[in-house]
DNA sequence: ATAATACATGAACACATATTCATATGATTA
DNA sequence: TAATCATATGAATATGTGTTCATGTATTAT
């Protein structure tokens, strides 16, 4: 593409990222990780607990969250601590959490 | 919840919700029909056309978006004329695409 | 060096979902 | 009313994806 961004001449490739990478955000159990982490960093193990799941679920969808540049990782001892990558994705999160807010009510 | 939102306290409901959401901007077929509404409102056969997809693909997905608030429909004629629900569903759209762009370049 | 800990990975399985084909519905035209 | 057109729907199928189990790898502790 050249220029301006024009929605008619999407490309193939740009439809599928675009849908890429809502999918990433379409699984609950990788938007209660990201959200999780939008409150502190932490290691898989924390994860783990908090989120009373499977330590090999938790990896798996890790590499999937790592892999969409939406977690960094850094080793803390014995432990790799994961957070957020940037502050954009604090803001994606935010905003599907408004959208649905806005929504529906919630008691 | 009560008073402020706060992310720590996001009711299993509200994480389902919000994964639904995601879940229907991450199908390409999808983001093809919403991208090529975003232009101009359009009737199912020309939808059809447009994107060259299968009618009852094409018929089955707009029931979906439907079902989601993200396209709404009058007759007009022998056709259903669909469009966005609303400015809010091009906002959302405008954000996938500019945090595609901003993350990989297409030339 | 061996054992234990923390995490990652691969394969198998189960489940969800998109597409297609066939057909139904509903409105319009002849 | 019969036929046609536009769209919707249901069932079947194929493909994708998440979870689990088993195991691998790397690091730390004994």
């Amino acid at each position: 593409m050249e220029g301006k961004t024009e929605i008619s001449s999407l490309s193939e490739a740009v439809i599928y990222d675009i849908a890429d990478f809502y999918k990433v955000f379409g699984d609950s159990t990788r938007i209660r990780i990201l959200y999780a982490l939008m409150e502190n960093e932490l290691n898989v193990g924390e994860l783990v607990q908090a989120l009373n799941l499977n330590q090999s679920a938790v990896s798996h969808q890790l590499r999937v969250l790592r892999q969409n540049d939406l977690v960094k990782f850094r080793k803390d001892g014995k432990t790799i601590v994961y957070s957020l990558d940037d502050s954009h994705v604090t803001v994606l999160l935010q905003q599907g959490l408004e959208h649905i807010l806005h929504k529906k009510v919630y008691d």
